[in-house]
DNA sequence: AATAAAATTTATAATCATTATAATATTATT
DNA sequence: AATAATATTATAATGATTATAAATTTTATT
């Protein structure tokens, strides 16, 4: 138990964080509950044992790992901002019926583009959109 | 000049949208600005014609626009939603210094994804970031 | 150990894009 | 011309995110 806030630690600290408890779980959170969470449900589930946590923390705290690498901002849709803590190159399936993100592997960075030969890409994504296996079953007739 | 005019209510019409002149002109605004514009970017452009527009009826018809095809929506970034009217499969490079959005034809449509098989994909997006050629060569020290 | 400084967290208010609502205007139908 | 249907407008409401300043905690200094 205390090994895994330590393992957590230890991360923060590589990336010269300072292993506050609040980060410590945002971490934990993020690493455990690979769903793509957003904001909102990141706060409502540590608010149980944070009762004095703020959603400015659950905010500050994102966008530092963000910028750290230790976490990725999904924007597949307009209205909400959902984390990755997987944040090696990876593509999204979002099901238009019930909104589950899908992890997938594609070969993103294979994905070659000539006209883009002297641009400097630092970052690739790729969403996709559509019914996902359960709800085809579902939706059968 | 009305040849133009003429054409786009063509295109409405044949979506089963009433041609008003605010459509008309919204739709001619994003054929004619293809540089990803916001609504607000359209918006400020069309009220010197139409002094009487609302921004509602932007929304309203960029949402109508989306529903039949007419446009895509990029959410390349989740503070700004921004709006397309080439509506075939291409990929977006957005730049993180002047923030621009290039448009790169990119093999999309083969990127294929043995672990989605059982998907119904519906649409494919394809998000770039970094710095473009005219960025890198002004910053060259 | 006490004090001061720095960093972090919290509570709260402000911002702003988007959506919802209802009134007005326009267009189509009888 | 009257009526119904549709589209536009003005305005208010919503809600996610950001900004600000106070309070708390941590770290450094004496
Ligand atoms: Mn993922
Ligand atoms: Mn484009
Ligand atoms: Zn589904
Ligand atoms: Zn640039």
């Amino acid at each position: 138990m205390n090994q895994k806030i330590d393992n957590l630690s230890k991360i923060l600290i590589e990336k010269n964080i300072k292993p506050s408890y609040q980060r410590i779980k945002i971490l934990q959170y993020i690493n455990e509950n690979i769903n793509h969470p957003t904001v909102d449900t990141i706060f409502n589930s540590l608010i149980k044992e944070i009762p004095t946590l703020s959603k400015a923390t659950v905010y500050n705290t994102l966008e530092l790992f963000k910028s750290t690498n230790l976490a990725k901002v999904l924007t597949i849709e307009d209205n909400e901002t959902r984390y990755d803590s997987k944040v090696h190159s990876h593509g999204h399936f979002k099901c238009e019926s019930c909104g589950t993100i899908y992890d997938f592997e594609a070969d993103i960075d294979n994905l070659a583009v000539d006209s883009l030969k002297y641009f400097k890409i630092k970052d690739k994504n790729v969403y996709f959109k559509g019914i996902c296996p359960k709800c085809l079953e579902k939706n059968k007739n």
